[in-house]
DNA sequence: CCACAGGGCGGCA
DNA sequence: TGCCGCCCTGTG
């Protein structure tokens, strides 16, 4: 492991509190000085925004690159202006819905890890799903311990401190389900043990499925026992790079019965979505999520 | 004690 | 196809 640090300049759109905490992610937590710190693929990572200046710094896996990473896994090639002015041309609410989520970014996250995380999001609620996420990365995850030197780098206070990476499908798949019941899943650990073993056994190829066509991709997930057309729509949108995808949640519902179409059928809404937003979709699900939570 | 939380499944008409 | 009860668990 080793400490690594990056700066980009002159980022627009992007808020660390918008983009961490409108749901897409479940291991970014809020420090004291307003960074957050979260576990990633390559290590743990800590975001800090100093006006248009994103400090990112790390203690990385040997083989990591900071930089590279960063550019992929906070979008960074995406216009979010030119895509905001595109979905909210003639559009009051989405005018408004953006306006309270200016900053939030779609990552660029780990299939597997999307996977599991959102399998344990049915029913479920946030506080919760990273109970449950911190449980099985402690019990089946590799442990990362930050010296107080490195800590002092990294944070504002020079603590130790240890963290625990996503397990590895072959990991997980090794749990028993009483094993796994440890972790207080509910009725979704028989599903997280299934897909482990899916994944790990190569009956399920996640890389080749992201580079199938949105349609394609969505469908081979959801044979996936516990994945369904919601869950799908989140592992497409925040690992898989399709910004076509619209999660239709409880929320998103509502909204999109009260403003654009009245349906109780999640298809014809997805549907809907699509021809309007096209590939813009997927964040304009997230502004009017955001919006939508934000104000009760 | 009860309802419900960012769903999905299986059984039923 | 469309609807509904149920699934674990924590919290109000």
């Amino acid at each position: 492991m080793k400490y690594d640090k990056v700066e980009f300049q002159n980022i627009k759109c992007f808020e660390p509190k918008e983009t961490f905490e409108c749901g897409q992610c479940f291991r970014w937590k809020r420090e004291e000085d307003g960074s957050y710190t979260g576990v990633v693929s390559i290590g743990v990572l800590n975001v800090k925004k100093n006006n248009s200046k994103i400090i990112i710094c790390g203690y990385l896996k040997d083989d990591a690159n900071l930089e590279r990473f960063c550019k992929d896994y906070f979008d960074m090639q995406n216009d979010y202006e030119e895509i905001q002015n595109t979905i909210s041309k003639d559009d009051l609410t989405m005018k408004k819905a953006i306006s309270y989520g200016e900053g939030i970014r779609i990552l660029n996250q780990d299939p597997w890890e999307m996977l599991i995380s959102f399998i344990i999001s049915a029913a479920n609620n946030i506080p919760r799903i990273s109970k449950c996420i911190e449980n099985i990365s402690q019990k089946y995850g590799e442990k990362v311990c930050i010296s107080k030197e490195i800590s002092k780098e990294m944070f504002t206070n020079s603590d130790e401190r240890e963290y625990y990476l996503f397990p590895t499908p072959s990991n997980l798949a090794k749990a028993t389900l009483e094993e796994l019941r440890e972790c207080n899943l509910g009725f979704r650990d028989k599903y997280v043990l299934n897909a482990s073993k899916l994944i790990s056994s190569y009956q399920v190829d996640l890389i080749a499925i992201s580079k199938m066509n949105y349609l394609k991709a969505k469908k081979e997930l959801t044979n996936i026992d516990g994945v369904g057309s919601k869950v799908a729509d989140c592992i497409l949108l925040f690992s898989m790079n399709k910004g076509e995808a619209f999660p239709v949640d409880t929320w998103i519902k509502k909204i999109m019965n009260e403003i654009y179409v009245e349906t109780k059928d999640i298809k014809k809404i997805n549907e809907y979505a699509i021809e309007k937003w096209g590939i813009n979709a997927g964040i304009a699900q997230q502004y009017l999520f955001y919006y939508r939570r934000e104000n009760n």
